[in-house]
RNA sequence: GGGGCCGUAGCUCAGCUGGUUAGAGCGCUGGCCUGUCACGCCAGAGGUCGCGGGUUCGAGCCCCGUCGGCCCCGCCA
């Protein structure tokens, strides 16, 4: 027998319990006759003592051993002596005294410490990721990411979802990111792709008649990444038919109540807030924007009219020009040097400048005062309810710029100021999404969300006309400032879908050479559906509160997409590139 | 495609204005030690300063290129 208890249990056990664990050499204290083993598993670390004068042979052999070695022990769990206790680890009350020692394997000297909090570079970490993985760090983070799913999996099986899986070799759809393909041997000068997400057979799968699905999927979109996204990730995928958005998004709320609750003993509120996504970027300069805490954008553009700054009357005389405001809380105690860094800030996101005026206790400062008349002053301070001691941000620009900037600065100066409660969660959704945005370089439309969401039906009217302006039945959940989840309503109606298609400029013959089969689909009788992707590497990521998605991934890949495990990607053989018909250039 | 930060012993780092033999702590190896828990004490080994080129009497340090890691913009329906 290797093992009779994981380490943890013995935390718990009384004293004279007999055991027989088994793990990993963490440290060895070796006091010359009396030795201290500390023992680890997944589960926890535990100290085994032995002692010369019990035992001299035994105590020969613990001296062989050393760290991350692989040992079983066999002996008693004891209360440790007074004055021995140590108080700051879990089962420091307690030891395993030792009978017996079997060495199931040997190791070399690893190439970083093991299992400590010493800090260590990432690649590595990446490169050893079974050592790192021993540390108690990936070890919570991948435990609470199984978890996580096996908590979605029943919670979605006990609302009648079924789970389906779709294929990973699949094809090509152009429109959306980046295909990974995939050679075919079989039909040489053909590819496969990996999918993106598996859009299209959820919809077919509401065709089918499944009326309910959803799926744990591997995700694959060959584009740049960041701290959280990489090459292949995983959704949780659904789909549902015959189900209102409001209906949809009450199930999805249930699912995040209850992964709240259990992870977080926190009771959320239902229904959750709705924002839409015209409230969102007005207000917040963000389709995702974090309220955990404030800071509205204010709109400026009537008063600024009225100054002599020409900045403000030159951006507001152009078209869509516009100039807002925010606040920043305390800001007013800022150098002048940390202004300007500041304004270099902005300028890095965009921004041609930025206006600025201190907020103190004897009233307005700021270089631009002399353009701006009295009563401008008075409308501007309190249109942003500057408090003594703030600093008042201004971007004058057009619309969409204006808004973008400062949606950004407000995020960084929300940083800045500290006005981020970690405690706090903000979850919500933003919905009415615009249907379409107009490409210029392409000169066509294109879908915002992508080209099977259905328009909002109270904007029918106008979607040949203003396609722009027309809203969607696309949504968005947003926690804490990250999208995780989106989707939207399906055009089920064949005639809906074959317009869409042409407002964002696909051809009837092009729509039927990369999605006949779903226009087929659609012909045959397709209920009305709409699902969803939830984000689950972003979702566990944020619910631990890392900031990076590689720290709750087994494998990850560096930012250039490399696995520094396996080597991946790699050269292979010419052997396998005749065979698939591929000759590199 | 673009911007920024980083690369010195197995690990984490220091290394001044370019100066002679590149250091520390931890780890490792050997020895001692019977209540430690970052055990302690003694001794020892350990370096392609990422790589290539250049400037210089002289380069870890300056310049150019390159490789790798991280963060960001573009990109990610």
């Amino acid at each position: 027998m290797y093992r009779s208890h994981p380490v943890s249990d013995l935390f718990t056990s009384p004293p004279g319990t007999p055991v027989t664990i088994a793990g990993w050499v963490q440290t060895i204290r070796d006091h010359g006759g009396l030795l201290f083993i500390e023992l680890r598993d997944r589960s926890g670390r535990i100290q085994c003592v032995v002692d010369a004068k019990d035992n001299r042979l035994l105590e020969e052999a613990a001296k062989t051993l050393r760290d991350e070695w692989v040992i079983s022990l066999h002996g008693t769990v004891g209360m440790r002596p007074e004055g021995t206790v140590n108080a700051s680890v879990a089962g420091g009350d307690r030891e395993v005294r030792v009978t017996q020692l079997t060495i199931l394997n040997s190791a070399k000297t690893p190439p970083f410490p093991v299992g400590t909090s010493e800090e260590v570079s990432e690649s590595l970490r990446l490169t050893y990721r079974y050592l790192d993985m021993r540390s108690p760090r990936l070890l919570e983070a991948l435990r609470f990411r199984s978890e996580l799913t096996a908590l979605i999996r029943n919670h979605m099986t006990a609302c009648q979802f079924w789970e389906i899986e779709t294929p990973l070799l699949t094809r090509s759809t152009p429109e959306g990111a980046r295909d990974f393909l995939v050679p075919s041997r079989l039909e040489k000068g053909s590819f496969y792709a990996l999918p993106q997400s598996p859009q299209l057979f959820k919809q077919l799968l509401m065709v089918g008649g499944l009326e309910r699905y959803f799926q744990i999927a591997r995700c694959f979109r060959d584009e740049d990444l960041r701290a959280d996204r990489q090459p292949e990730f995983t959704q949780v995928d659904i789909e549902a038919s015959f189900l209102t958005r409001d209906k949809f998004l009450g199930i999805i709320e249930e699912l995040f109540c209850d992964i709240f609750q259990k992870f977080r003993g926190e009771t959320l509120s239902r229904p959750f807030m709705r924002l839409t996504y015209d409230e969102a970027m007005n207000r917040y300069g963000s389709d995702k924007p974090d309220l955990r805490y404030d800071l509205p954008i204010v709109d400026l553009t009537d008063l600024a009219r009225n100054t002599q700054f020409s900045v403000f009357t030159s951006a507001v005389a152009a078209e869509e020009g516009t100039v807002r405001g925010i606040r920043y809380p305390g800001g007013a105690a800022l150098s002048r040097k940390e202004i300007e860094d500041l304004t270099a800030w902005a300028m890095g996101q965009g921004a041609k400048g930025l206006a600025w005026i201190k907020s103190e206790t004897g009233g307005l400062a700021s270089p631009i005062l002399k353009f701006i008349p009295e009563e401008v002053q008075k409308g501007v301070k309190e249109r942003l309810e500057a408090q003594p001691g703030d600093l008042l941000l201004f971007i004058a620009d057009t619309r969409k710029t204006a808004l973008r900037i400062l949606g950004a600065l407000r995020q960084h100066v929300a940083e800045r100021a500290g006005l981020i409660d970690r405690a706090k969660t903000s979850l919500f959704w933003v919905v009415d999404f615009p249907l379409l945005e107009w490409n210029p370089d392409e000169k066509r439309y294109e879908a915002i969300h992508h080209p099977f969401t259905a328009p909002h039906p109270d904007d029918l009217g106008i979607l040949s006309e203003t396609p722009e302006k027309t809203r969607s039945l696309a949504y968005d959940l947003v926690l804490n400032g990250t999208e995780v989840g989106g989707g939207s309503l399906r055009n089920h109606e064949l005639e809906l879908q074959r317009r869409i298609f042409d407002l964002i400029g696909l051809s009837e013959e092009e729509a039927t050479r990369r999605f006949g089969f779903l226009l087929e689909a659609l012909s045959f009788g397709a209920p009305p559906h709409g699902g969803m992707a939830i984000g689950l590497d972003r979702l566990a990521m944020i619910l631990l509160g890392r900031d990076s998605i590689r720290e709750v991934m087994a494998f990850p890949k560096t930012q250039k997409g490399s696995c520094l495990l396996t080597e991946a990607p790699s050269p292979v053989d010419g052997g396998q590139l005749k065979e698939l018909g591929i000759r590199l250039s």
